[in-house]
DNA sequence: GAGATGACTTAGAAGACTCCAT
DNA sequence: ATGGAGTCTTCTAAGTCATCTC
């Protein structure tokens, strides 16, 4: 996975941007003299009253739910059964509004098929653009609050009855509980969790307790289940398999209705009224049952997630709000009015009886509000990082070892973006952070060379071989000196409360995860202003260079990504084909030669790459052209008479393949007589090209793609396991982006996706060109 | 002050969709 | 038109951190 990195970074770059402030910081950036005039700026009032009337003036779009006029015709939707917890098909009469702003979008969406995306810009921004009205800090987050509730997901469907578990060479019938669980595992015993045997332990023990809930098997009436390795999934994984197989089969039209009808039930809890502005819901959905799939070693893995019934389920909305119909014959766990949180409704899971939540999408206000203020904290460690590198080399010089441990824990936590590392419990896997690092996850080569190797956020292998601050090697050493031993703490003094008490001295609201984003964005800035980007050049190297910056960024943050299963084919196929353009582009220069060879003389340098294939690798370039050739067109002569076949049509014959065969070898004999006679082309192909013009431009256009097709290649490779999206949606400030695209006249599309785009809205409307993190 | 709880951000995997070569 | 690779979106797991409780 991880490559040996040497990557020590500099600190002295710092200094540059942060020279020493000596006026009190009041306001968090006010006093930034390069921002002075941005708009973004004036927020972040401390007392300010609440903003949210302003309003009060609503358009017939915005009308609240509860207010509208009632009316008395029911629309079905969709028939549930009747047993199901699906929600009701009688519908609210937010529902019916919401089904009325749908069709409205259906509309708009349908004229314009050429431009989809403004159409649904209009509509989903009701443009509340809260970045220039003046924030502020209250607890309170809203003042009313309305929606339609969660979506469940569908009742389980029972498997046809010929569909059946094999236990012990006998198909077994299951009561439907139980089968619904066998089938989540046999949906999926072609995967990595499957074949995992703490995923089958834990999926099998859940597994019998609900059998056991449900009464036992029911056919063969005394059978008992007892073992793992006796269960054969094979029919249901088949089942399963076969379904999916059906839907891919589904014709276009056929796919896009059933779409639709899935739109169409979505539709009322897609958006909800956010002091009576139209806002977007995120994951509306409520979980379904499943098998837990914990991330690397995970003692619960293959827990089986139990479903969540409307019972279970505490909303959250504003006093006055109508409270959502339950699906029939269920109740709402809870009905809760507070103010101070962003959440829409929440439930507790059962593995580890945390809370799951329903939000607001991350285009929203409140979220956009939320990471404004996240990156204007960050930038607000710009005024302090000097004192905090300053004194945590200092006190690595310090006698009491509780100093020390802060000093070194902040270094690490600056200089490799470590994560704080919180405490972990027994059903956890084993992943650590800065404060959590163990004994054995370090090792000390002097000088004063570290090398990491530990699991992090999500068992993601943190591997650096890194040179440190001589001093931090030391207090390290001093760290694991003897009785120390593998499996003691490393920072035993720490715990991130501490850590982060501490940082607050410096600046209010500064916690470890801040230097992540600080540095991040830091990073980003740096890389972006030490390029040598021009004006003119093409949009695709700029954006090349934009994401090199931004994969600066990923590594530091440690952000990775499985190498996907055929990576390596697939580079190798992208290097194939580059020779095949040089081997071509050859060929026409050769070509060019043979129809002026004066050219020689004149033009020499043009020339220079003529020889740059030996005749070996042009033989090998010629066979796998035939060889693909041959593939080519034996699949077509498959295809084609499978679609006759369909059709009842006539089927080519074998004389018709042969012929196409003949052609592709009558082709490579060409190619091996022209390689034989050193380059010199036959005069059918001179025929064919002869026009000196048109050769050149030939020539050029391979070119062109010689030079992307590389460009290209270079960026899967340098990307293969780095991912650069987690960097980008959460640690890059959005700002440095849009201004990079502003000043190298680079499409915002073309750095940020739609989703993007709505996230960052206030980012992309609300900075100015000279605007700087 | 330690531990539990609750609410929020950050994360990679998986699934859906798009686009390009054929 | 098709199908496969690459991109984008969705899903939900896994962190961080503030606050509450004793």
């Amino acid at each position: 996975m991880a490559v040996a990195k040497v990557r020590p970074r500099k600190q002295s770059s710092e200094k540059k941007a942060t020279t020493k402030r000596t006026r009190k910081q009041s306001s968090s950036s006010s006093n930034n003299n390069d921002d002075d005039d941005e708009p973004l700026n004036k927020k972040l009032k401390s007392n300010g009253k609440n903003s949210t009337n302003k309003n009060d003036e609503v358009k017939d779009e915005d009308i609240p739910l509860g207010q509208l006029e009632k009316t008395k015709s029911k629309t079905k939707v969709i028939s549930p059964k009747e047993e199901d917890i699906e929600n009701d098909n009688e519908l609210t009469l937010s529902q019916i509004k919401s089904n009325i702003d749908k069709s409205i979008q259906i509309e708009k969406v349908s004229n314009s098929s050429d431009n989809k995306s403004l159409t649904e810009n209009e509509e989903d921004s009701s443009e509340y653009k809260w970045w220039e009205e003046d924030l502020d800090d209250g607890t309170e987050k809203w003042q009313t609050l309305e929606h339609n509730g969660v979506l469940f997901p569908p009742a389980y469907e029972s498997l046809p009855d010929l569909v059946r578990l094999i236990y012990d060479n006998k198909p077994v019938k299951l009561p439907a509980q139980a089968e619904e669980v066998a089938g989540f595992f046999g949906a999926m015993i072609n995967t990595d969790h499957a074949m995992n045997p703490v995923f089958q332990a834990n999926f099998f023990k859940d597994f019998l307790a609900v059998l056991k809930e449900a009464g036992g098997v029911l056919e063969p009436k005394n059978l008992k289940i007892t073992k793992f390795d006796k269960c054969n999934f094979q029919p249901i994984f088949d089942y399963y398999e076969q379904k999916k197989e059906e839907k891919r089969q589904l014709s276009r039209t056929e796919k896009k209705a059933l779409k639709e009808e899935k739109e169409l039930l979505e539709e009322s809890y897609k958006f909800c009224y956010l002091n009576g502005r139209k806002e977007q819901v995120g994951n509306f959905r409520v979980e379904p049952p499943s098998l837990f799939r914990g991330r690397g070693k995970h003692p619960k893995t293959g827990s089986l997630k139990r479903r969540v019934y409307p019972e279970d389920i505490i909303l959250n909305l504003g006093k006055n709000a109508t409270v959502p119909n339950p699906p029939a014959g269920h109740q709402w766990g809870e009905i809760r009015h507070d103010n101070t949180v962003q959440w829409l409704a929440m439930w507790k899971e059962n593995i580890f009886n945390s809370f799951k939540y329903v939000r607001f999408a991350a285009n929203s206000s409140l979220k956009g509000i939320s990471d404004y203020k996240k990156f204007e904290k960050a930038r607000e460690l710009k005024n302090h990082i000097e004192k905090i590198r300053q004194d945590y080399r200092e006190k690595l010089h310090s006698k009491v070892t509780f100093e020390r441990q802060i000093a070194v824990a902040t270094y690490l936590i600056d200089v490799f973006a470590l994560r704080a590392g919180g405490e972990k419990g027994e059903d956890e896997a084993d992943t650590v952070g800065c404060c959590s690092l163990r004994y054995e996850h370090i090792t000390l080569t002097p000088p004063n060379n570290v090398t990491f190797d530990f699991l992090g956020k999500d068992s993601i292998r943190f591997y650096q071989e890194v040179v440190v601050d001589k001093q931090v090697f030391k207090s390290l050493k001093l760290f694991k000196k003897a009785p120390k031993k593998s499996g003691d703490q490393l920072f035993d003094r720490l715990d991130p409360s501490i850590l982060n008490k501490h940082l607050q001295n410096y600046m209010p609201g500064l916690t470890a995860k801040v230097f992540r984003t600080y540095n991040a964005s830091k990073t980003m800035q740096d890389q972006l202003d030490g390029m040598e980007i021009k004006l003119e050049q093409p949009v695709q190297e700029k954006i090349l260079l934009y994401n090199a910056a931004n994969r600066e960024v990923a590594i530091l943050c440690n952000h990775q990504r499985s190498v996907g299963k055929n990576h390596e084919t697939s580079v190798q196929k992208a290097t194939d084909k580059i020779e095949q353009i040089i081997w071509q582009k050859i060929r026409f220069k050769r070509a060019l030669l043979q129809l002026n060879p004066k050219l020689k003389k004149t033009e020499g340098k043009m020339f220079e790459d003529i020889e740059d294939l030996t005749k070996e690798k042009e033989l090998e370039i010629i066979k796998r052209v035939t060889e693909r050739d041959l593939e080519k067109f034996k699949r077509k002569f498959l295809n084609d008479n499978e679609k006759r076949k369909e059709k009842n049509e006539e089927l080519l014959p074998e004389s018709q393949l042969e012929e196409w065969l003949d052609k592709v070898n009558k082709q490579k004999d060409l190619y091996i007589e022209e390689l034989e006679n050193d380059g010199k082309l036959s005069d059918e192909f001179m025929e064919k090209v002869s026009k000196e013009d048109k050769l050149r431009d030939k020539i050029h256009k391979f070119e062109q793609r010689i030079i992307n097709a590389n460009l290209q290649l270079k960026d899967k490779e340098d990307n293969s396991q780095v991912s650069l999206g987690t960097s980008k949606i959460n640690y890059i400030d959005p700002r440095l982006s849009v201004v990079f695209c502003k000043r190298y006249n680079v499409p915002i599309e073309k750095v940020f996706t739609k989703t993007l785009r709505d996230k960052f809205k206030w980012a992309i409307e609300g900075v100015d060109d000279n605007w700087r993190f």
